[in-house]
DNA sequence: CGACTCACG
DNA sequence: ACGTACGTGAGTCGT
């Protein structure tokens, strides 16, 4: 017999969670219209997965019917003092149910019963007659109808994002069987449904009672055994409260439901009414997955038909001289410009625009002269990758005065994507296609041989580009971020494509002289392991490992992750003590991430032509304005150990004789947070050029003046800066440094009352998101923090996080920055050379005899990138490898 | 393609 | 009571 599988969804709940979720994550959106269609998109995401992952033969999507139900009338104040539904998102609900319709999907709903009820009473019926029953909701009260032929699937931070549960997991993670689940909500009552339960029991008390006495009426025939005497007390009092919470929160199981399982057949879609419906809908992304035979749905009919002129070798002369600036994109085929074949290009200005594929043109006058002349001002989309790709054809580009992407990223970091049609689509221009439309995407991507089809598409990237400048620009005056573009970003960009042109030197030798030692170690490593595992198997594979210590040889598990047991460090570490097993795996892992990240990793990429890696750095990436830097990443190249310091030697000059320099902030962001704060105390310590972390355990370990600051009591004063930083919590601290989270909690009390600055800070930050909805930094970047007034605990203390650290972060990035761009201009008469940043630090190459030289250039020009009130620290070091300057 | 692990500041 | 430090990228496994 054909399996049947059932997908029940509990529509309010999934549409709820998903308009909040989008909401949060993209802001929101709209159709022409005007209509909000978050939800509608957000449930239709979800949808897309759960179609694709469950594969279902029937579907129904529940609605609750109304407010009033049989709930509300046993207990008048159920789901009382609910904020009433956001109108944005109450006006989804009929389209939701419109989706429904075109996706073959039947909808339900029943006077005085809730969505929770029609699912109970049909996951019942199903499970009678052989379904696989999958729930599909936000609300993890469903899980008590989990059993061994239904899975309730929550979905968690994002739409498509769902954890899975069976009854044997609901178990794990609450502590109690599914069918205990009504239990535990009868003595916690339930705070959003807005139930009592009994005075004083949380999660906790509930879970320990009902594992104990297995229901609620378990719990009362053995009150007499119950010894906490107040918890006693509560119990008798809130007895009645107890049973009607627990009758509240118990799914129906048998509502007169008037629908069969067996007529909830899955239709499929119905394509054409669907595709009406996306386009109603402004769903690009869901329109390009309905294209017939899975060919990418170009939705150029769409655009306006845009004109061009061809440029060839003959033409050229008829260019005009652009001296009121002009637009230019060139296309590379792939993420890596370093390498990546080009396509072609577009110049132009007001709605005239010539194309090309032949990028030789770029070289030869007159569009050579037009792209080196300063005196031509350029507005690009990603400067630096411009840069960098005229840069092989021999072009040096310069008089670029606007960028759009670095505009679009300044604004909001969110809008940050490489696709020139995503970034313009985001800021309300429809007019030109994304990539992936014109280009395919996966092994079907290939630029189009038809010339009208790739010139209309880089032609409208061209016009993009100049229809949304002015717009941009007037948003970035509006925020005070024209500095931050101007004096910052837009220069940074052209010293990162120069670095990243520089390339380091890496000696490929010398890694592979350190890849033999290795694999003769890991293969020794591993004969251990095999003789203490008893047999052979792959000690990559966390589920493996995870078998072998914890079942066949019964070590004691110390903590689990979603799919099984956590063989991360800590735990390894944990059981090291008496199972020399751990040690093996410790080492074995150590040595196997140096070898196959680091050593076969590099040579990867390091150039056959020129011995070098060049790296590239994304300037649109992060959320707090750091760099980050890909293929490879140079700014996580090991130093905490010494078998993974040991790559660094395989960093050298690129000439013999030469030296590797390197200077570093000395803790920027704890000064930065010094300088924001003005905390007197803080101050003071760096102002005195004490030693920070000390100072700070003399402070929170109330010691006297002659009291010798220990290493372990630095140590844990160095861990509560650190916490500080990031945003504090005393179970992060307590879990970090070992100790008991009152512990922890002391600590932090006491710290914030040393330096009630910092207190303070925290404070306005966090006020400050609540009100204005994002963070500043010294230099005005700006990131936008929308779970702020999340009801959702985890996200909004992910959010106040995030407050408190992003304007630290983020102004240490300032200030690099700053110091990157004047360091160019310190050194240009030398022959050192800028290669890295990571972070806190920049690495050169220079001579030998330019060393004295730098070593106080350097230093001062990143010391007074930025008048702070108290001193910024730099310390340098140099030698021939990168190993040596330490 | 997500989960896990581990490298960096 | 909620589950917890901030920001990244890459290799590997297994669905």
């Amino acid at each position: 017999m054909v399996e049947k599988r059932l997908l029940l969804i509990d529509g309010n709940s999934v549409a709820f969670k998903a308009f909040y979720a989008l909401y949060t994550a993209l802001g929101t959106f709209t159709n022409s219209e005007g209509l909000h269609t978050t939800a509608i998109y957000g449930f239709n995401t979800m949808l897309e997965t759960m179609l694709k992952t469950v594969k279902p033969t029937h579907a129904l999507v529940a609605f609750d019917a109304g407010k009033t139900t049989f709930r509300t009338k046993m207990y008048d104040d159920y789901k009382g003092g609910r904020p009433k539904t956001a109108p944005e998102l109450s006006e989804q609900f009929p389209y939701v149910k419109e989706l429904l319709e075109h996706r073959g999907i039947q909808t339900y709903e029943l006077p005085n019963f809730e969505a929770d009820d029609i699912i109970g009473t049909l996951a019942k019926q199903a499970g009678e007659q052989g379904f696989t029953t999958t729930i599909v909701t936000g609300d993890r009260d469903l899980t008590q109808l989990a059993d061994d032929h239904t899975t309730v699937a929550i979905s968690k931070k994002g739409v498509s994002d769902v954890e899975h549960y069976t009854p044997a997991y609901v178990q794990e993670t609450m502590g109690v069987t599914p069918a205990q689940i009504i239990d535990i909500k009868g003595l916690q009552g339930d705070n959003s449904d807005n139930y009592p339960g009994v005075t004083g029991v949380g999660p906790k008390r509930a879970v320990d009672l009902i594992s104990k006495y297995g229901s609620v009426e378990g719990v009362y025939d053995h009150i007499d055994e119950i010894t906490a005497k107040k918890l006693k007390e509560h119990l008798i009092a809130d007895h009645e409260q107890a049973l009607l919470s627990k009758t509240l929160a118990t799914i129906k199981r048998d509502a007169p439901v008037t629908k069969q399982v067996a007529d909830l057949v899955y239709e499929g879609d119905n394509h054409d009414e669907l595709v009406d419906f996306y386009r109603r809908m402004n769903f690009k992304k869901f329109l390009a997955q309905m294209g017939d035979g899975g060919e990418p749905l170009t939705d150029t009919a769409e655009l306006k038909p845009i004109t061009f002129t061809t440029l060839t070798a003959d033409n050229c002369d008829q260019l005009p001289d652009f001296s009121a600036g002009c637009d230019f994109y060139l296309e590379m085929d792939g993420d890596n410009y370093h390498l990546a074949d080009f396509v072609g290009f577009v110049i132009g200005t007001d709605q005239h625009w010539w194309v090309s594929r032949d990028v030789s043109l770029l070289a030869q006058a007159p569009l050579k002269g037009l792209l080196e002349s300063a005196d031509v001002a350029k507005q690009v989309f990603d400067a630096k990758r411009t840069y960098v790709g005229l840069n092989r054809l021999g072009v040096t580009l310069a008089g670029v005065d606007g960028d759009l992407l670095l505009c679009s990223y300044l604004l909001n970091t969110y809008d940050n994507s490489n696709d020139l049609g995503q970034v313009a689509h985001e800021h309300g221009d429809e007019q030109v296609a994304l990539d992936e439309d014109v280009y395919g995407k996966g092994a079907k991507r290939a630029i189009p041989t038809d010339d009208q089809v790739l010139f209309s598409h880089l032609a409208r990237k061209a016009q993009a580009i100049a229809d949304l400048r002015p717009k941009l620009l007037t948003e970035l005056k509006e925020n005070d971020q024209d500095q931050l573009y101007r004096d910052i970003e837009l220069p940074m960009s052209f010293v990162l494509a120069r670095m990243e042109v520089a390339g380091i030197t890496v000696d490929a030798s010398e890694l592979e002289a350190m890849g033999s030692k290795f694999t003769e170690q890991l293969a020794e490593i591993e004969q251990t392991i095999y003789n203490e595992a008893g047999e052979e198997f792959n000690i990559g594979s966390p589920k493996q490992l995870g078998h072998i210590l914890f079942e066949k040889m019964g070590l004691p598990v110390i903590k689990k992750t979603k799919t099984g047991y956590s063989t991360a460090v800590g735990v390894l570490e944990k059981l090291a003590s008496d199972a020399p097993i751990a040690e093996n795996i410790l080492r074995y892992r150590k040595i196997a991430k140096i070898q196959s990240t680091y050593v076969e990793g590099l040579l990867k990429v390091i150039h056959p032509k020129d011995q070098k890696v060049h790296t590239r750095y994304l300037q649109t990436l992060t959320q707090t304005g750091r760099l980050s830097s890909v293929d490879p990443n140079l700014q996580n190249i090991p130093v905490r150990t010494e078998e993974g310091r040991a790559i660094r030697k395989a960093f050298i000059p690129r000439h013999d004789g030469w030296q590797i320099f390197s200077s570093d902030y000395s803790q920027i962001e704890l000064r930065v947070l010094a300088h924001m704060s003005h905390d007197a105390n803080m101050q003071e310590a760096f102002r005195e050029g004490e030693d920070i972390h000390a100072a700070t355990a003399r402070r929170i370990f109330k010691m006297g003046p002659d009291e010798e600051v220990t290493p372990n009591i630095r140590r844990q004063a160095k861990a509560v800066n650190f916490g500080i930083v990031y945003g504090i919590s005393d179970f992060g601290l307590s879990q970090n440094i070992g100790i008991s989270r009152k512990q922890a909690k002391a600590f932090i009390d006491t710290y914030f009352q040393e330096y009630p600055g910092v207190k303070d800070y925290m404070d306005r930050m966090v006020q400050q998101a609540h009100e204005m909805g994002y963070v500043e930094t010294i230099a005005h970047r700006r990131r936008y923090l929308p779970d702020i007034n999340s009801r959702n605990f985890n996200q909004r203390s992910f959010a106040e996080r995030t407050a408190m650290n992003t304007p630290i972060q983020g102004s240490a990035a300032d200030i690099i920055k700053i110091a990157m761009i004047q360091m160019e201009d310190a050194i240009k008469d030398l022959q050192a050379t800028m290669l890295l940043q990571v972070h806190d630090e920049l690495i050169f190459e220079a001579p030998a005899e330019e060393i004295e030289t730098l070593s106080k250039l350097v230093p001062s020009v990143m010391d007074s990138a930025i008048k702070l009130e108290i001193p910024l620290k730099v310390e340098s070091h140099y030698g021939p490898t990168w190993y040596d300057a330490k």
